[in-house]
DNA sequence: CCTCCACCGGAACGTGAGGAGT
DNA sequence: ACTCCTCACGTTCCGGTGGAGG
């Protein structure tokens, strides 16, 4: 829980959940209070309401004009850096105001690569214009991530012409058929993005190659893909057919550079706070640490809000570099506890496995000082816990795909080694310090019975 | 040079939940 | 109630893999 202690305008300090600031300074002091060790109860909302409380929040000065525009969802009307790639797609896509098919494409790019604000701008503009001059266009946009099965894809694509259809029970082919009567019922030029395509291709390109061939079944529609990836080796796993027709234009989005990125902040960041409420050090600490992270655009207007919005619940008016570096540690660790918190159990039951082998004191280590262990000695565990736990035991097939997920995750390292005699394995080391993985695994009750253990007679049992 | 270890990971298949149509 | 479908999650089978060690 964050706990705030904002100033009224009198200059007062609000008592906020009745915590009085002189009286417990190191829970105010630190960052984030552990609701259930800290102690409220005698004094909860003795001097003031929760009425009064909102009230002061409301009346107190905030540094944000608007919040929203620091948020990666934003898109302003001007993308710096990227009058480029906008023209590129523009050049391409404006063939369908002349009511002709444009060419498929595919764009590529990392993360935070301005991809997908760029192609919603250029749809969005493209439906304008179209609409303004009476010209059939219409604009799709499908995000693969959520919608990441060929029936969901098909389903949505065909209720976004009016049709229903039921969440499942159809055959894939009917809601296919569905979806072009739908399209072809009138002369239009369609443009169907799909972001993340990359996530759909795990259950098959089938629907990649019924959509890329559409346009021979299409009697007065036209349809045209562009397909939006972040991993750019995606088409080598691809029908060759579909790869082709899908990549009749391929535009690649590179990284933003330091620069760059402190000019999309200084735009963001007049639009969000207005005046002067951030100093250019904090610019430019935030561009530099998302540069180093393959040049995120995303990354650096999160770390920018998150920041400031820190800042702000300290009561300041302004924010500084060491709000950056809290902000960065913040979201770090929010990412990951987000991960950890909700994976499956038997997932989690893996990663205590882990995190107890990473504990365990006779360790091989890396340079880096983390311990390195094999799948044989993690299976060889997490079988011992779930004795533990009553549990179903899972193959080590199985096992092997759930650490290659944990690994994806980015909570451990995971690499595939050969040790020549001594056989083929993956090497595991966590990601994230084992204490703090700890923390937020014993928040699950069917852990329980390994979490009373003491940890001493809980590696005798499990023969660490 | 050949063998062998300790797995990896693809493929095919099974199971059960859950929704929709008949 | 039954059938048909998708989908998530899991199993079994089995052909690799490639370097240490004989």
């Amino acid at each position: 829980m964050w706990c705030c202690s904002p100033v009224t305008e009198n200059g007062s300090r609000l008592s906020y959940y009745g915590l009085k600031y002189n009286y417990m300074p190191e829970i105010l002091n630190s960052d984030v209070v552990d609701v259930n060790s800290a102690t409220f109860g005698g004094c909860f909302l003795r001097n003031t309401s929760i009425a009064e409380v909102i009230e002061g929040l409301l009346e107190s000065k905030s540094m944000f004009l608007n919040r929203d525009v620091l948020r990666s969802t934003y898109v302003p009307e001007y993308l710096p850096h990227r009058d480029r790639e906008v023209e590129a797609l523009l050049k391409i896509l404006v063939v369908a105001l002349r009511g002709d098919t444009p060419s498929n494409i595919l764009i590529y790019g990392k993360t935070g690569t301005g991809k997908t604000a760029v192609t919603t701008h250029v749809g969005d503009e493209l439906e304008n214009v179209g609409a303004k001059r009476g010209i059939p266009c219409k604009v799709l946009y499908m995000n693969c991530e959520v919608i990441d099965t060929q029936y969901r894809l098909l389903a949505n694509l065909a209720r976004s012409f009016g049709k229903r259809i039921p969440m499942t029970g159809w055959p894939t082919d009917q809601v296919y058929s569905e979806f072009r009567s739908a399209v072809d019922s009138t002369e239009q030029v369609v443009v169907i993005i799909l972001d993340e395509i990359d996530k759909l291709m795990k259950k098959g390109d089938d629907v990649l190659y019924s959509l890329s061939r559409i346009n021979s079944t299409l009697d007065h529609a036209k349809v045209s893909l562009v397909g939006i990836s972040n991993d750019l080796t995606f088409t080598e796993f691809l029908d060759p057919r579909v790869r082709s027709s899908l990549g009749e234009e391929e535009i690649v989005f590179p990284p933003y550079n330091a620069d760059q990125l402190s000019d999309i902040l200084r735009q963001r960041a007049e639009m969000a706070f207005g005046n002067e409420s951030l100093s250019n050090e904090v610019i430019s600490l935030c561009a530099a640490l998302a540069a180093r992270e393959h040049g995120d655009a995303r990354k650096a207007l999160d770390l920018l809000r998150v920041s400031a919005e820190l800042a702000e619940r300290d009561g300041s008016m302004v924010v500084h570099v060491n709000n950056v570096r809290k902000a960065q540690s913040k979201i770090e660790s929010d990412r990951v506890e987000e991960v950890v918190v909700t994976l499956p159990t038997q997932s989690k039951l893996l990663l205590y496995g882990i995190t107890l082998l990473d504990k365990a004191t006779e360790s091989m280590r890396k340079p880096s000082g983390r311990k390195i262990m094999s799948t044989g000695e993690v299976y060889r565990i997490y079988k011992r816990m779930c004795a533990v736990l009553d549990l179903d035991v899972l193959t080590q097939r199985r096992i092997t795909e759930l650490i290659s997920e944990l690994d994806m995750l980015g909570i451990v390292n995971a690499t595939v080694v050969n040790r020549g005699r001594y056989g083929m394995t993956k090497e595991i080391s966590l990601e994230t310090p084992a204490d703090h993985v700890h923390r937020m695994l014993v928040t699950d009750t069917r852990l329980q019975p390994l979490l009373d253990m003491k940890f001493n007679s809980f590696q005798a049992q499990l023969g660490m």
